[in-house]
RNA sequence: GGAGGGGUUCCAGAGCGGUCAAAUGGGGCGGGCUGUAAACCCGUUGACUUCGGUCUUCGAAAGUUCGAAUCUUUCCCCCUCCA
């Protein structure tokens, strides 16, 4: 196997800052290493937004490399104040516990896990951050620190501008992180701490205390922040995270959330999130001109990396016929009705509501009112409408929201 | 501890006794145009409704009033300045 690891993270556009790039290089060429990233356990599920986190934990297996995951029991206790401009919410242990669980799933799906040498490892910072002494803590880590330069790091800077208030309890969280790659570093031999831009000063941090306690050097690397074309941030629309777990948000979904990327964001997403050999991106991109095939080719890669194959393909083959045969796709969220209920007529407001297609009946009323929901490709005018029998051919029907959300109703 | 300023609907931000479910902007959602894109244009943006209305909302509670987001009191929270 080829050792280019870092060559291969430059030309995909992964890399942001390193504290040593040169010297990390060499050491990635030579021999196999351990590098974590920390993940934040406050959801049940992690978003897109840590998307290319995980892809990167994958690039290092191609290269031979090993993944740590650290799943941050410990410091979801406390909050990291990096990227918020508000306190966040504190969880309990019990709900980090189980958010853990979940999000483990994830990278079970989209990492290697059958290759011994590479299979990712999973550590929980609560294991030493909750044993640690206040007291033995200040003299050994704490005195690594100054106040002077904890408040030059852009996370407290923010706050403090802002005229945000920052608690104790998060202005040490930048600690917590040093110590937790001191801790991965001295247990695990793990050189490298990996992570986003805005993590820079909790990863310089790391490094820094490693060097001094240690005498060693470690090292650091940021993936740059993903902006969109439209400058939202990438992972979280208004409408709700996309999330990665498949039981809240499906493959289909999922599918579809590339197959929209924007115009300009394709060939960037092509490098950042599938596995396609960059200049064989830069080939294709050249060669198609039609966007629209790159961003089924897109939508067909990422989900394939963490759904599967045949999920892929299922959903391609969904999308196919809702959208060019104007037919129903097979993977389309169902909805059952009751057969003895359509004796009666169903309302269709209520059925809106009920099935959470719209959060309440006023606001289908409203979407009604301007032409929002169809019938099998009709428009709805009547927000009195009463499905009955009659309107199912055979015993479906394609209820449609806008143009890209489409919901089957089925008898049952 | 003292003196001021403030908490309004998803966000920013007006309103300062009735005409307020609350201006305006952003965002969201829907429609049009298109390519399941962007830009642009239009509509919509608390809930329920027999479409007449009804109910809940302006930090929390109590009060004044025919009537309160608007006035009073207490409480909670945030900010600024002084010590």
């Amino acid at each position: 196997m080829k050792k280019m690891f870092i060559k291969e993270m430059q030309e995909r556009g992964y890399i942001n800052q390193c504290t040593n790039i040169e010297s990390l290089n060499e050491i990635c060429n030579k021999k196999s290493i351990s590098g974590y990233i920390g993940f934040d356990c406050t959801a049940s599920s992690l978003h897109v937004g840590s998307l290319l986190q995980i892809m990167i934990l994958k690039m290092m297996q191609k290269h031979g490399h090993r993944p740590i995951i650290l799943l941050g029991g410990g410091t979801t206790l406390i909050g990291d104040p990096s990227g918020k401009d508000t306190t966040r919410k504190i969880l309990d242990q019990n709900e980090i516990k189980n958010n853990i669980k979940s999000i483990k799933k994830v990278f079970n799906k989209i990492l290697n896990t059958s290759d011994k040498k590479t299979t990712p490892l999973f550590v929980n910072n609560a294991e030493w951050l909750t044993k640690l002494n206040y007291i033995q803590f200040l003299r050994d880590t704490g005195s690594h620190f100054t106040i002077n330069k904890m408040l030059t790091f852009e996370s407290v800077k923010l706050r403090l501008d802002r005229e945000q208030s920052l608690s104790y309890m998060e202005f040490n969280y930048m600690i917590l992180q040093a110590f937790d790659f001191y801790q991965l570093f001295k247990t695990n031999n793990c050189i490298l701490q990996i992570g986003g831009s805005d993590q820079w000063g909790n990863i310089v941090s790391g490094v820094d205390l490693i060097r001094r306690r240690l005498q060693k050097e470690a090292y650091g690397l940021t993936s740059p922040l993903i902006t969109l074309a439209s400058g939202a941030k990438m992972g979280k629309t208004e409408k709700g995270a996309i999330w990665l777990n498949e039981d809240q948000f499906s493959p289909y979904d999922y599918w579809q959330f590339w197959r929209n990327t924007d115009d300009r964001d394709v060939k960037k997403f092509l490098n950042f999130f599938t596995e396609i050999d960059p200049k064989e991106i830069e080939n294709i991109c050249q060669k198609e001109k039609n966007i629209n095939n790159l961003k089924i080719l897109l939508a067909n890669e990422t989900t394939k990396i963490l759904h599967g194959e045949s999920a892929s393909k299922k959903a391609e083959q969904t999308a196919r016929d809702t959208f060019k045969k104007g037919g129903i796709g097979s993977e389309l969220p169902e909805i059952k009705i009751e057969s003895e209920q359509l004796e009666k007529g169903i309302n269709i407001l209520d059925l809106i509501a009920k099935n959470k297609i719209l959060s309440s009946k006023s606001e289908a009323r409203r979407a009604i009112l301007n032409k929002g929901f169809k019938i099998d490709g009709v428009v709805i005018n009547d927000e009195k409408k009463n499905l009955k029998k009659k309107d199912f051919k055979k015993n479906i029907l394609k209820l449609s929201y806008g143009k890209k959300k489409h919901f089957l109703l089925k008898i049952i």
